[in-house]
DNA sequence: ATAAATTTTTAGACAAAACTAAAAATAATA
DNA sequence: TATTATTTTTAGTTTTGTCTAAAAATTTAT
């Protein structure tokens, strides 16, 4: 198993999430920042490892066997997240693009014992799932800060996007996981919220509010 | 840098420490397991990136360059180690393979994170010095049991063969770093040594005995 | 010092993973 | 439905790091 197939096999495990009917070539090609032709071949090298179920045109999904193995990556990338924040006092911006590398470290006694040393997080620093030694994952049912009703008290449990640009306007903000919302408007032009966090106002635009998971 | 370019710098910086006016094809060949023909290919790579001077037929060394990029793998590559014995608890045979691997992940501030989260440690799980921020390395004289008096004390502060099954051998034999030795007797036929460790007397072959530093 | 042995380099080829350009299939629209 | 437009695949290259086989240089030995 190359990296470039661990990369191609997280991309469609991802992908899957939200088009579980089958995953498009373009789709594939756009987020790997290649093209659709390369995507063609390697879809066809993971189909003869039976890692994929690929007919031509009809888009792509993960097999049993690929599935289990994208979610070993993700559980790879997720702990050593959480490594990076906990024990070396990286911020949650910083961590994503150096976990994009270790999650490639073949050891899977080396993870197990990482989980051990970790106590065995259930969620990353971005509050997003870890899946357990079986590919097991927690799924809480959460909301978008976007969705959610008025005047009602929620907790941020997780972010939808989590680039370092996004992250640090969090953190200009004060927003971090576990933070204390309340909408208490919501403007019906261009859908902005005024929000009360940890008791002070502030303005949250739309495409904010839409990448805030609460609960 | 690619991985394949850093294990030849890796590899060259080992060997220079044995032949310092130059390194070998087929030295290099032989460690990295590969054919002499592709080293020549990589050298002229490097010789090209000022990480090594190289003249046709004439053997290489490492440039200024060159000498402190081997030296931070190194750096890395000891490190690691280290976490994983110390924070882990793998045992010191198993870490070698899987800090082959960590030591190409690419952070500095990774690098210089962990270190400080490991209190910085002058030495790996085997006895190696590890090198600083600046690739500066705490040499200290040690010599090889094989070559040592009788009948006077010797703390073991090294291994100069870090393979599995060198160190399963001392596991068994109870011979750990810190371990007291003197050599009661040399049986001059074969240079097997008669030592007392850790107040009971084993029988050791010349082999072992050269390959384990004391002081 | 010359011949033989060894080491090193060159030349040409291959596999993996990417690319470009063009063809084929599917989807969208008039 | 016929015609565009878009998506996907095929065909043919490129680059990186490797290989084999043969040639060249160096070292060793007679």
């Amino acid at each position: 198993m190359t990296i470039s197939e661990e990369n191609y096999l997280k991309v469609i495990y991802h992908l899957s999430l939200v088009s579980p009917k089958g995953v498009n070539t373009n789709a594939i090609a756009g987020m790997l920042d290649t093209k659709a032709s390369s995507v063609t071949d390697m879809l066809k090298k993971l189909a003869d490892k039976d890692l994929v179920s690929y007919k031509k045109y009809q888009g792509v999904t993960l097999t049993e066997n690929g599935t289990l193995t994208a979610k070993m990556i993700v559980r790879k990338h997720r702990l050593w997240e959480v490594f990076l924040v906990d024990k070396l006092n990286f911020s949650w911006d910083e961590v994503h693009e150096i976990a994009e590398e270790l999650e490639h470290i073949k050891s899977e006694k080396l993870i197990n014992k990482l989980d051990a040393f970790l106590n065995f997080p259930a969620f990353d620093p971005h509050g997003d799932p870890i899946p357990n030694e079986k590919g097991e994952i927690i799924k809480l049912q959460k909301q978008l800060l976007s969705e959610v009703a008025l005047n009602v008290s929620y907790k941020c449990v997780g972010v939808k996007d989590s680039s370092p640009e996004f992250l640090q306007y969090l953190d200009k903000q004060q927003i971090a996981l576990g933070s204390t919302f309340k909408v208490i408007e919501k403007e019906s032009f261009d859908d902005t919220l005024l929000v009360e966090i940890n008791n002070n106002k502030i303005t949250i635009s739309n495409k904010i509010a839409s990448n805030l998971y609460v609960q």
